[in-house]
RNA sequence: GGCCGAGUAGUUCAGUCGGUUAGAACGCUAGCCUGUCACGCUAGAGGUCGAGGGUUCAAGUCCCUUCUCGGUCGCCA
């Protein structure tokens, strides 16, 4: 009950029959069924109410306001003659006494019909957005956005973490995206970068002693956006814990996030704690990403060996990597097509051949492995009707490209994608190192700041030539569920001795870290605690859950 | 920034080999209709075919340039 209504529009049912009532809300639509007589869809943010119009005065009244503009209606509850129970409130209408317009609707054609607004041409709805979020099957998915937010508040605080806010205009931070720079008022020439994270914070308030630490946490990002990633601003669940490991932070999550799921998501969980662990590298072998969708039964295989001295140019001294597509019957065609679309993603064409229906192989690259079918049929466990997508190039190409056509078959090729549920996995113990490809030295793999397994020992390890350093791993690790990244964080390195040795392996020293992060650092030579965190966005949480493929449709204003 | 795709009525789209007056559905307007709920029926209004240039007897359609939007790669924890 407010000033202007005594029920909403999706309240009233049969036991309000015979009530005085006033409802107010938007003319959806009026369905004129007689001379005289028509009922009118009155919504709000609860739902819909039916209302009866019978007199001459009435029809009047309701011809004169357009369809959109908001209206007040005091009037009389009575059972429907024909009731709908697709409906909530399908038993009962509403007999109109007085009718008041509050706001009118100046255009009798709106740029797009209010409950088709999802057809409508995107810029449109961008533009009139107001009006797009008046359709429910949009207003919906904020909703859900919201109890989202606020069930991870409550999981976390219930957890024991406490929501900490960190400031908004700061200096510029270590990750490594384009800064968004606001011009400081009193010091001309110097600007605020807005952060990308809240990283350095939140080590500090490790460092002053606060335990668990989270925040729904506003980043920015001065980068291009894509269907999952918006452009510019973006809200992450940002976690920290002292004295933690990495096990520490996974149970966490594996606690926090499958009920959320659960009760939220369109699909069932079918992952139970703990998720499953994979290697980085071992993720990069097996499905060809480091954030493989577990919902697709297809992996990688490594052919290189088998495919030296085919005569086939494009495999000679390359990585060849086959994904095999069993209960495939794709026409030519077709495969065309999914080569195609693999080529538009990863940049790379695949080859291909198939076996037929008595195991014989056919099509595509299949005459070069004349002499060599045996082995290869041995190599891909090949049985009869599958199609043997391939792909060659230097190894990191070779497996990104494999990675696309096992996703691509997976979603394209019948049987091998169970859609409907979440599979979540973590991706571990990512390299701490790589050769970069322009300096073609060692440099830093992911972040910096994060532990390298071993410590401080594996480092002097390899400074004295005993271990390689390509072969060190990072506590630093990925959620992905479903092949979408959730989240990555890590086991901070907290101690300067270590941070300053991880520098030296890369030609940088401890004037360097200094340099980059002087608070941090500063901070840590005062005595910190091991601690650990991580980040799952929560834009693309709500996407998953929602079940869209656009993050634009979870966000209010995109 | 590269590549791919799209742009035609208020909206979503069709438009054949370049050929008469550019069509459909929804929406809108008017009329009919007393139980609809994606109401139904009849009629009508509504178009700079994204923009500019070119080829041609003739361009929504072919060519060039340009703009906008989407996807993707680069980029991005």
């Amino acid at each position: 009950m407010t000033a202007f209504r005594t029920h909403t529009c999706g309240e009233l049912r049969a036991e309000h029959a015979g009530q005085k009532v006033t409802l107010a809300g938007w003319m959806e639509n009026v369905r004129e069924v007689g001379n005289n007589f028509a009922f009118v869809v009155l919504r709000d943010f609860y739902g819909t109410t039916q209302v009866v119009v019978e007199t001459a005065e009435m029809s009047r009244i309701f011809k004169s306001i357009n369809k959109e503009s908001t209206i007040q209606v005091e009037g009389t509850v009575r059972l429907r003659e024909s009731p709908n129970k697709k409906l909530p409130t399908g038993e009962i209408e509403v007999v109109p006494e007085k009718v008041a317009v509050l706001g009118r609707c100046r255009y009798n054609e709106l740029p797009f019909e209010i409950n088709r607004s999802r057809d409508a041409d995107e810029s449109a709805r961008l533009k009139y957005r107001y009006l797009d979020l008046r359709n429910p099957a949009v207003k919906n998915n904020i909703i859900l956005r919201c109890q989202v937010v606020a069930a991870l508040r409550q999981a976390m605080t219930a957890h024991g973490f406490m929501e900490i806010t960190t400031p908004i205009l700061t200096a510029s931070s270590p990750e490594g995206a384009r800064d968004y720079l606001v011009p400081a008022r009193k010091h001309p020439g110097k600007f605020y970068a807005l952060p990308q994270a809240p990283q350095q914070f939140k080590q500090l308030l490790m460092t002053s002693g606060f335990d668990k630490y989270f925040q729904i946490a506003p980043c920015f990002r001065d980068e291009d956006a894509r269907g999952d990633r918006s452009p510019g601003e973006f809200y992450q669940l940002d976690m920290e814990m002292a004295f933690a490991s990495q096990e520490d932070v996974f149970a966490v999550l594996e606690d926090v996030l499958p009920p959320i799921f659960a009760r939220y998501g369109t699909y069932d969980v079918a992952s139970s704690a703990p998720f499953r662990r994979i290697g980085y590298t071992e993720a990069m072998e097996t499905y060809g990403s480091d954030k493989p969708d577990l919902r697709i039964d297809l992996t990688v295989k490594d052919i290189s060996a088998l495919c030296q001295g085919l005569g086939f140019e494009p495999f000679e001294g390359r990585t060849v990597k086959a994904v095999p597509v069993s209960g495939c019957h794709l026409t030519r065609k077709q495969i065309d097509k999914l080569c195609a679309d693999v080529e538009v993603q990863a940049g790379r064409k695949p080859y291909w051949l198939r076996s037929d229906e008595s195991g014989a192989l056919a099509g595509g690259v299949a005459k070069f492995f004349a002499g060599k079918e045996d082995e290869l049929k041995n190599a891909l466990s090949l049985g009869p009707d599958t199609l043997v997508l391939i792909a060659a190039g230097k190894k990191t190409e070779a497996q990104k490209t494999a990675g696309v056509m096992l996703k691509m078959a997976g979603a394209q090729v019948p049987g091998h994608m169970d859609e409907k549920r979440y599979e979540f996995c973590w991706i571990v113990d990512f390299p701490m190192y790589e050769i970069g490809e322009e300096s073609g030295e060692l440099e830093f793999c992911h972040n910096p700041f994060s532990m390298p397994n071993g410590g401080l020992e594996v480092l002097l390890s390899a400074e004295r030539g005993e271990v390689d350093p390509l072969t060190i791993t990072a506590f630093q690790y990925d959620l992905v569920c479903n092949g979408v990244e959730l989240s990555s964080g890590a086991v901070r390195n907290h101690d300067p001795d270590i941070m300053i040795k991880a520098f030296e392996m890369v030609r940088l020293g401890e004037e360097d870290v200094k340099a980059k992060f002087p608070a941090m650092y500063n901070a840590f030579c005062y005595g910190a605690p091991p601690h650990a965190g991580i980040a799952p966005g929560v834009d693309r949480m709500v996407m998953l859950l929602a079940g869209e493929s656009s993050i634009r449709e979870i966000i209010p204003s995109p």
